[in-house]
DNA sequence: TTGTACGCGTTATCAT
DNA sequence: ATGATAACGCGTACAA
């Protein structure tokens, strides 16, 4: 392996010299640093992070907590983290934390290695809250989820007001009743979205209807396809619904067009979150875009502020309501 | 910072037989053992990575390439894989190759820092064959695509059989007039599976028309609308059609139902890969499934062989048609 | 079975 | 502007 000294060696300087080239140290003089980088370059030398780390303990690696690999709503907001990142000359890897608490111990290991510059957390915010002290002493953000009334940093949307803002335009087009298709709401997500829900009702001066709340406890579509099925059953069924995510709202259309109803005219459905399914699906679905990408791009940022010791305040970003077929 | 040698203090011992605590080596007193554990436990002792590695120039860190996190067939490939990395106490990270050349650079630095134990590489072959000698240094093994007539290990279902398998099923429910959309054949997988069509028709005594190949450069749905319009257009259209990605299918499939005409009546669709997408779609996707979770965890299994110096032989893992209402 | 002492590759302090 | 050298935390050869 060519270390410092190899290439000191051969450019006739000392390793510390060397060093300052690599560190872009100005006390270089430019015949020198051209000779060094001369030399890095024909023995082709790679700096070692494992060494620099022991000695800065810095890595310039900052590590990015995803809840679901599978779930297309991260893969954007990971482009922004990594394009962020990268402008920065930090690295961003990812781990797989698999939603599961299982998983919390393995997780909770890989931070406690004393190797990542900082941590971009997108749990939900119980799995949040369980991560234990001596972890959060590394700097952290929170995107997209969060724990409320906490200290740490974040970057979201305002779920409560896109949610209202949802409903408000299925009110607009004269619905009068609206179902919610609400997944857990242990999520804060799903807790804000629901009081958007209330809010828009509210506003329209209109009565909550317990029959038309439906919980599920999850975002698969086959929930969202058994929630439709209840609310059609009803004596009075309701002429629209919101969903807390698009795969519920499929799962609705689904189970609508299965009983013979049509979408929007029987029933008009939207969604959350503007997966790409969302614009696939026939009919394509009316819902709520979530600024992914710059939500990646501004937890990056806050990051890097909170590695480079200050203690920036959150930020919240402006969703889009996407107005397709489906209402 | 908590090191070996304070561990050491408390426990009265010296920091060689921490270390050896910490590795499990065999010649330590049972008593020995626990005090320095309970020691470790009272100060919350975690090794640190970077020293370690310097010493021993492992980390027990493994990355993945990812070509592309928005697609949802490498969700599953990455759960195989990491299960199968923490089983054996290595951590997977991932990195995020974006599938453009630009970033080709960046993901070279990476591998070069000296830093990872090994590398499973799931990029296009075109891209693995521009990776520099020196990187491959490293254990490397492909997963999903590879680099054909070399030396380095992969595992992968055989592409070739499995468009054969999806074309014969269509013969056997009496198609004559069968078509082609692939993506784009500087892909092996593209090239394999147009392989496998062909083979198909010439087992059935068919001759090709260059007229029912459509390729279209991309995987994107709206290209399959594309390839299907045009199909469609022909003077003695096809009956049915065989798409090389789910998603080139699905588009295919929304072009022929917007003509007017029935999906599988009137144009039976196969896709392949079995997305999570093909069973939630209006009709639901007849494709080839791939063994997703057991490529991603043969794939570890057999880099961790090649971190051992082995070097294993390639596996091929089989495929499975499923059927569903599209065809 | 346990301890002493050195070196892994880098950066930073203090000289010069 | 540059050089000598001491850490950083760990594993291990060698000694005891």
């Amino acid at each position: 392996m060519v270390a410092v000294v190899d290439v000191a060696r051969v450019a006739g300087v000392s390793t510390a010299t060397v060093s300052r080239v690599l560190n872009g140290h100005p006390s270089v003089r430019e015949e020198t640093r051209q000779r060094v980088e001369a030399a890095m370059q024909s023995l082709n030398y790679r700096v070692t992070v494992a060494a620099r780390s022991l000695r800065t303990s810095r890595t310039r690696m900052v590590l990015a907590l995803v809840p679901d690999f599978a779930n297309p709503y991260y893969a954007e907001i990971v482009r922004g983290l990594g394009a962020s990142a990268r402008e920065h000359d930090y690295e961003l890897l990812l781990c797989d934390t698999g939603l599961s608490e299982a998983r919390e111990r393995t997780v909770a290991q890989m931070l406690n290695r004393h190797f990542y510059d900082g941590v971009v957390c997108m749990d939900p915010y119980t799995t949040q809250q369980m991560v234990s002290e001596e972890v959060r002493s590394l700097p952290w953000v929170a995107c997209s989820e969060f724990v409320p009334d906490e200290q740490i940093p974040h970057v979201s949307i305002d779920h409560r007001l896109a949610a209202k803002d949802a409903v408000l335009y299925l009110l607009a087009k004269g619905h009068r009743r609206i179902a919610l298709i609400n997944s857990d709401e242990r999520y804060l997500y799903a807790q804000q979205r629901r009081d958007g829900y209330r809010d828009a009702l509210r506003e329209a001066g209109l009565q909550e209807r317990a029959d038309y709340i439906q919980i599920v406890g999850g975002i698969d579509h086959p929930l969202g396809e058994l929630a439709a099925r209840r609310l059609l059953a009803l004596d009075q069924p309701p002429t629209a619904v919101f969903a807390v995510a698009d795969t519920l709202a499929i799962g609705a259309i689904k189970a609508t067009m299965a009983s013979g109803r049509q979408v929007p005219d029987d029933l008009a459905v939207v969604g959350f979150d503007d997966v790409p399914l969302a614009s696939i699906f026939e009919p394509a679905l009316t819902t709520i875009a979530q600024p992914r990408r710059e939500l990646g791009e501004h937890a990056m940022q806050l990051l890097l502020r909170r590695i480079a010791g200050e203690m920036p305040s959150s930020v919240t970003l402006a969703h889009t309501l996407v107005v397709r077929r489906s209402a």
